[in-house]
DNA sequence: GACAAAACTTGCGTGCACGCAAATTTGCGT
DNA sequence: ACGCAAATTTGCGTGCACGCAAGTTTTGTC
């Protein structure tokens, strides 16, 4: 479905990303993630240190691209995926929560490492960010091509917006607990507080899709 | 109504930031803001390069600084300050787009230096994010202390999220124009994109405050 | 199959952000 | 007026992001 450039070259540039992550994300958990610099992660996956600065904009980009993988892509491809008839609202948020919550446990030990360390927990609550431009295009195709495409672009940005927030409240309870009682993951709570958190986006989407929906009749 | 620590200590953090953000403006408008260092911008202000990080933690924030000044506590106020009667929508929007519209002509040319770099403008954009938490205050105490705190938060989210896309809209227009045409600020449609990216989330507010509402009553 | 153009990698140099610990300044009680 | 404690400034060292200009690999064309 996405593949402008020619084959080999795409290729190996995933495979060097993947190369990346996996090297990242297992230097920090061999050493921590403070005993690991640039250089290490690049020698590890047997490219020039000016290259991973190619692929990733920071050191900790990597490791947490390790744990979150390809999850914006995902997000959209999950709302366009929900049938027709099911409102807007609904088809983003249960969307959203399905992909937030946890299969299985693909690093769970990454994920400690992540709470852990205040800048893994900032470069992790931006990474949703990324999920902005997919989903904006997913709820543009809902809505219609009629509609302003502006409505989209704000909707998609206020949901990431409101995903980022929980977030942020989850990995600091989390932190916090983790201290006082001892390295408990409340991942349980995940889901329910994006539920709280995209609730009072609810109108807005419902609106929008209203008056999208208008257009035609009448 | 905020003078926590004594005054005289407070008085000279001020007056240093104060400071450097008028020497980083300086600076960029005469040379170029390429051709200003960090240094440059310590030493004209009679600090220390690492004092200079003390107060920004990058670059470009102290000029960005200097021609933003504290909007962001500005809009707070402004909202808070709307009549009770008027919607809680209507009086977001309005403040906001008052307090963005230019009032006059205090940097002009700051704007067309700011517009011209990439790094400026995302920093420019960036610092819009910063009227996230006194707007959610405002929200809050609108909305009144029963509803929930998140919501207010989430909702003041999502109008920095709307604010931060009119901008951006806006300087690439501007950026547009000026190298097709020449050198045009059409400064009078930031208003109309302010309200046009706002517009998707009134449904949310006005939700959230019929929701607050319904509260004493039934 | 060879060639030219485009895409990617690499080395280098520069400026920068920031942790850390010593030195300095400020606030305040006595 | 004096001095102690807290806040702030400063110098230093380290690692990092990124522009730039080769050098190298891939692609499409003749």
């Amino acid at each position: 479905m996405e593949t402008r450039p020619t084959g080999l070259r795409e290729q190996k540039k995933q495979a060097t990303r993947e190369a990346l992550r996996a090297a990242a994300l297992r230097l920090a958990l061999e050493r921590g993630p403070d005993n690991v610099r640039v250089d290490d992660i690049a020698e590890a996956a047997g490219v020039s240190p000016r290259t991973y600065n190619n692929y990733f904009s920071s050191r900790e980009q990597a490791i947490v691209a390790a744990v979150t993988g390809e999850r914006e892509a995902r997000v959209a491809a999950a709302v366009a995926g929900r049938p027709a008839d099911v409102g807007l609202a609904e088809a983003v948020i249960e969307a959203i929560v399905d992909q937030y919550t946890d299969p299985g446990q693909p690093g769970c030990d990454a994920l400690l490492l992540i709470t852990t360390r205040p800048a893994l927990r900032d470069e992790f609550v931006d990474a949703a960010a990324a999920i902005e431009h997919p989903l904006s295009d997913a709820i543009a195709q809902r809505l219609g091509h009629t509609g302003r495409h502006t409505t989209a672009r704000v909707l998609a940005a206020s949901v990431a917006a409101a995903v980022r927030l929980a977030l942020r409240e989850w990995l600091q309870t989390t932190a916090a607990s983790s201290t006082t009682s001892g390295l408990v993951l409340p991942s349980g709570s995940l889901p329910d507080l994006l539920r709280t958190t995209l609730a009072p986006l609810t109108p807005a989407l419902d609106a929008a899709e209203r008056q999208a929906g208008r257009r035609p009749p009448q």
